[in-house]
DNA sequence: GGATTGACGTGTC
DNA sequence: AGACACGCCAATC
């Protein structure tokens, strides 16, 4: 099976590092995807069937906050995973999300 | 192979 | 400030 999208927003997602988090919207730019940032929130529905671990809990939308976190299992284990890699969450919603802002196109 | 579907984003009202 | 609407585009049914 040649590489698919979603196999392009996996790779990506991996590459996030620890204590860092990205937005879908940077993530589907720098794969070329532009405006289509529903793609990579959609591959990342997938990612529970990647064949490697996706870190997704890095991957919040452009406000912040973890939209996915109800796809976890449990959902409030994306808070949790955040947390323990330094990155404060509250409500739901990262705190000084541009501090901890990975944008791929400026270090990939 | 057309219709449906999104873990989004930005702009309006 | 909060709620609503539309656009984008690939994968799945």
């Amino acid at each position: 099976m040649e590489p698919s999208f979603y196999d392009q927003v996996f790779e990506l997602v991996r590459l996030i590092p620890k204590g860092r988090v990205s937005s879908y919207g940077a993530i589907a730019k720098s794969l070329g995807a532009g405006g289509s940032a529903r793609m990579v929130g959609y591959a990342m529905s997938n990612a529970g069937s990647a064949e490697l671990p996706v870190p997704a809990h890095r991957v919040v939308n452009s406000a912040g906050l973890l939209t996915g976190k109800f796809h976890f299992n449990p959902p409030e284990l994306m808070q949790e995973l955040l947390e323990q890699e330094g990155v404060t969450v509250k409500d739901d919603k990262i705190q000084n999300f541009k501090k901890h802002f990975w944008n791929p196109l400026e270090e990939l």
